[in-house]
DNA sequence: ATAACACAAGAATACGAATTCTCAGTCACA
DNA sequence: TGTGACTGAGAATTCGTATTCTTGTGTTAT
């Protein structure tokens, strides 16, 4: 059976209350009440129930992030694992768990929204931008429910954000290939209306202003065999890019495969970048330059921030917040001769 | 404002208890009534508040997930990622929900098991074999806490255990070698003492076995670069290994760059095959032959034990089970002019 | 016709901890 | 010595739901 307040009290000869106020560090208790109390919890191994707690207290100790799967498993994406990774790793310091939650349809995520919500499991979510549709963040909102984005607030005004600025890191990645000395400077996306892509995209072009005529700007779907066949048909042509920028590090893997295939040597033939840093950045090759969005970083100040709304500390005014990315740079983009 | 049960009733001019009696299915309650209460908790968007019910009905709806890091971050390794979104998969059928937690030393992590235990938050836990200290499991047999080892229940008589048959697996993947012709294989595995590697080893020894008289074994750390080291030095020797089995995806990697680095051609000069088949190896070189160890059965089976276990039905007798890994063969072991 | 009985639904209680309400005892100051 | 402020701690209540206890009504059997 489990041990209650309610047995500590009893075995210390005081009221459940003094019990629970030992607990909470009630100053108005006599230290040798405090002591005999404490001593018999010690005696019994005694915690608090924290479904009791949560009941009487409003507060689910919980955190919740839904993550939406594409077509079965998100194992694949290093970009949800190392973020689950880095929220518990986070978390772990405060009094608050991780409840994952994922979906596949839409319809279905709808529901686990719901379920989030409306039945008190958690106190308050992370939302990662791809799944975020304007509609759930209005609901959040309409309700007071704490939230955190992760990514991109396209729409809505006053939402907590944390994010990476993927235009200016991708601008930062375009500008070191061409301080490498690059000269015809492609970009592999995927399809308009993602996000980062996009983002990414816009950056590139930002850093050729001036620098280079044509923007050549290739899309294909996730994937490395995709952007292998992407790659090989626009580094066929005659007037190939010397170098490219690869939406992430799992597409780069595809390019560096076809610039093999072909016979093009990275980085003297091809320069190729991407984004990510996953480990395969360490693998391909001599390894693969890439820009490192410092999901630790990213995720403390998500947490960090969320738990600040749920403590309903005054909102901070703030309500963007901008994490740095940072470039990895390794042989892929170090051309010999290049200066420095 | 949250909406309660008893507010429900209220509306719908019948007592609390009724309302609860329509949320379970009570038979007994007036169809009448049972539609006008159902009609207004639709009305009023109601949802049962999860601690309550888990205080009241001792069932909190989580089942707990503890994941030791080696230092820092699981982010790296895909198995973890692979085994959280399979957990979560599974359970999105069911209605429990998934409390990942994590913790560096193994002193917080004993607090954590601590936590998770007595603190009632989940209602049964999944141990993964590398983190279940003897110790542990005795603690949680003693207190009747259900929980489901993934892994190999080395020690431990009476556990629920469900694993993969990592000596036969072995086994599979060097038959299929000697089958392709490969007449001098080798094994690099990690450090002795990791079960897997130990296991994986003995299973390459079985299959070997009137064989082949050398049992070519290999140890270092993991990670691809390690790999890349280590194979360098056993593909120098003038008797080098004509196909090698390694103990994971990234280090097969690895093995596969230092093929390329002597002159190696794969699979004609060497044949790989490694275990965990990974997004990796559907794009490293033109494919690697790999062991799925299918996550996801083993998941299935693992979740829906423990939830037999936490509702009691009655523990079925078989408490090991083995989930059958099967072979992803693809270009790195499929030597030219070998039979089919 | 009345005892025995099923049945629907309200009243009351329990789950375990936190908090508010209450009161006896102490101290101080007029 | 009496009154008011203070303090430490027990009693009672609350959180929202599930369940047991209880009662009133209608049905069946004797």
């Amino acid at each position: 059976m489990r041990v209650t307040q309610r047995d500590i009290a009893r075995l210390a000869k005081v009221s459940q209350a003094t019990v629970s106020r030992v607990l909470s560090g009630d100053s108005r208790v006599e230290q040798e009440i405090r002591d005999r109390v404490l001593r018999i919890m010690e005696e019994k191994n005694y915690k608090p129930d924290v479904r009791a707690q949560a009941l009487r207290s409003k507060r689910a100790g919980m955190i919740g992030l839904v993550i939406k799967r594409p077509q079965g498993g998100i194992s694949n994406d290093p970009f949800f694992a190392n973020l689950i990774s880095s929220i518990v790793d986070e978390l772990s310091g405060s009094d608050f768990h991780l409840c994952v939650d994922s979906a596949m349809s839409d319809f279905s995520h709808e529901a686990i929204y719901d379920e989030m919500l409306r039945t008190r499991r958690v106190d308050g979510l992370i939302l990662v931008e791809s799944e975020a549709s304007d509609e759930r963040i209005i609901r959040l909102q309409r309700d007071h429910f704490p939230f955190v984005l992760i990514g991109n607030p396209l729409h809505a005004g006053e939402v907590h954000s944390v994010d990476n600025d993927n235009v200016l890191a991708s601008e930062t990645v375009t500008r070191h290939l061409i301080e490498q000395g690059y000269k015809r400077i492609a970009f592999l996306g995927a399809r308009t209306g993602i996000t980062v892509s996009d983002d990414r995209i816009a950056g590139y072009q930002r850093a050729l202003r001036g620098q280079q005529a044509d923007h050549l700007v290739y899309h294909t779907d996730f994937g490395s065999e995709n952007a292998r066949k992407a790659a090989t048909e626009f580094l066929k042509q005659p007037d190939r890019p010397d170098a490219v920028v690869v939406l992430d590090d799992f597409m780069a893997l595809g390019v560096s495969i076809a610039a093999r295939e072909l016979g093009l040597s990275i980085p003297n033939d091809l320069g190729v970048a991407s984004f990510n840093d996953t480990t395969l950045c360490e693998a391909v090759g001599g390894g693969l330059t890439s820009v490192n969005l410092n999901i630790p970083a990213l995720v403390k100040q998500t947490v960090e921030r969320l738990i600040r709304i749920i403590d309903e500390e005054d909102i901070p005014v703030n309500r963007r917040l901008i994490i740095p990315a940072k470039l990895s740079i390794r042989h892929s983009t170090l051309r010999e001769g290049a200066k420095r």
